[in-house]
RNA sequence: GCUUCCUUAGCUCAGUCGGUUAGAGCAUCUGACUGUUAAUCAGAGGGUCCCUGGUUCGAGCCCAGGAGGGAGCGCCA
């Protein structure tokens, strides 16, 4: 009575056999016959089950028919070596209480396999499936790693809030956040919503970015990164867009935009080296189920060097491409998919980081470059990802930065704090943004990003 | 927001030219089998053909509108 519970990996990993252990996890399958049955039992702890083996008139026949795919059991038994093939180690067991029934004829999820679009509908029970064990297993080390890096090199984590008081972050459409009622909310006199009577006496939103408090806190601390969810209302309808997603931002002050690509290089190659090391069932597993060059291609980033151009080189190569594209190309429009995916996939072949674009198609705070016709920013292409990074050094010059804010539209009096930074003690800086559910899409080779959050937030859809 | 495809059993799908009682595999249930590995074998049950309206003697199939989903594009991370 006294054994305590072991996980399913701890047991699959024992060498110290024919010992009494308690396990507990959920039902993947159960087969066998009158005399023996087989029950393959999940913890999460893994992606492997472990296998219960189970005398049939040891146990009553009512236990056994509730011991159905889907339901939560506890099994007390002797930690055997094998008799059969395909595991090493086994559970013959003495003991089996089941701890919550799963009803065979309503249970949504079977032994066999699903379509993630189906999974997605039932986002509360596709975790109990391997590839979303797989998944946020991976999603986890991702997260952790991205900690571990950073706090190895000497970067604080900074929070940056999740309700801002600005809509001028430049990142698109916000979510209005208030407290106001929806039936006749207070007017103001020109016969709008006044949001001086809100909740915080001026209109909020929810963040699109931590970027512009990153800088406050990089002008103190040095080097800094904020992990967080951040939010955009643009109706996204891709496979690459999520309405509520998390987003790694590092922000170092005396980076300039060389030492930021080099940051935001070997950060990425020491994130997907980390779930190499960590995960290499779940990323086997994925590799065999959705995407044979997963690992290939995981392996080919770490060991070569991302290809590094201007913009305006790009220009030039899209130019005297052979392959016809839907859009033309011309300096001074924004590269299209199409044309990031050429780059990417079929020219270089390997992962690109884009420098130097046209100020007109970034935003207002990237570093203007001695020609004044471009800025000092930088995207990082992925191949099947597209931009999973974008970044730039930061305008540190007050007048510069407020001559592009008067071009751009941007209102000086909602930032005069974030001009501050430019008015007190100035430095050069850079800082990136990676989406976390890009890097996650990409290590795991899933082709939805709905698919690599556990609830994901789109259009239309805000359910769970 | 735009383009395009899809919606038939719990799941994945087939359904011919518009024609009688809508099919398959898997899952589920029942039975067989003394070590299974997405077990196997035999049998059974299971349908608002997405919704609304229309055309027609007759609609799962044709037409219109709506809803939901996928892929691609745009916006971006």
């Amino acid at each position: 009575m006294s054994v305590r519970r072991s996980s399913v990996e701890a047991l699959l990993a024992s060498q110290e056999l024919d010992r009494e252990v308690l396990v507990k996890g959920w039902v993947r399958t159960r087969r066998g016959n009158k005399y023996v049955q087989f029950i393959a039992v999940n913890d999460g702890s893994t992606i492997n089950n472990l296998q219960v083996v189970a005398d049939a008139e040891k146990f009553p026949e009512e236990t056994l028919k509730d011991v159905a795919t889907g339901a939560c059991v506890a099994v007390r038994g002797t930690l055997v070596a094998s008799q059969g093939k395909g595991q090493s180690v086994e559970i013959q067991a003495s003991e089996i209480e089941v701890l919550g029934k799963a009803d065979p004829e309503t249970y949504p999820l079977q032994k066999k396999g699903h379509s993630l679009e189906f999974l997605r509908e039932i986002a509360h029970l596709r975790p109990r499936t391997n590839t979303f064990g797989a998944v946020l297993r991976l999603r986890h080390a991702l997260a952790f790693a991205v900690h571990q890096y950073f706090n190895d090199r000497g970067f604080f984590y900074v929070h940056t809030p999740i309700i801002t008081g600005s809509d001028a972050e430049g990142a698109g459409q916000m979510f209005r956040v208030t407290t106001l009622p929806d039936q006749n909310p207070p007017l103001n006199e020109q016969g709008q919503v006044d949001y001086k009577e809100d909740f915080f006496g001026k209109a909020t939103n929810l963040t699109v970015s931590g970027q512009l408090e990153g800088e406050v806190a990089a002008m103190a601390l040095g080097k800094v990164y904020t992990f967080g969810p951040t939010f955009r209302a643009e109706n996204s309808n891709t496979a690459r867009h999520l309405a509520e997603f998390w987003m790694i931002e590092p922000e170092m002050a005396f980076y300039e935009l060389e030492d930021n690509m080099g940051l935001a290089e070997d950060f990425l190659k020491y994130l997907v080296r980390y779930a190499l090391e960590k995960c290499p069932a779940d990323l086997q597993f994925l590799n065999d189920q959705y995407d044979k060059e997963l690992l290939g291609r995981l392996q080919f980033i770490i060991d070569n060097d991302f290809q590094r151009l201007t913009y305006t080189e790009a220009v030039e190569i899209l130019k005297s491409a052979k392959q016809k594209f839907e859009f033309p190309v011309d300096w001074g429009t924004d590269l299209q998919s199409e044309h990031e995916r050429y780059l990417v996939e079929k020219h270089f072949e390997k992962p690109v980081i884009l420098t130097n674009y046209p100020k007109d198609i970034k935003a207002f705070y990237m570093k203007l470059d001695e020609d004044g016709r471009t800025v000092r920013a930088m995207d990082v292409l992925f191949p099947g990802i597209g931009e999973i990074i974008g970044g730039s050094q930061r305008e540190e010059n007050l007048e510069k930065l407020q001559q592009r804010m008067q071009e751009m539209h941007v209102p000086e009096e909602e930032l005069w704090w974030y001009l501050d930074l430019r008015r007190f003690g100035s430095a050069p800086h850079s800082g990136f943004g990676l989406g976390f559910e890009r890097l996650v899409l990409f290590v795991t080779g899933m082709a939805n990003i709905r698919d690599v959050i556990p609830f994901p937030r789109f259009p239309k859809n805000a359910e769970f």
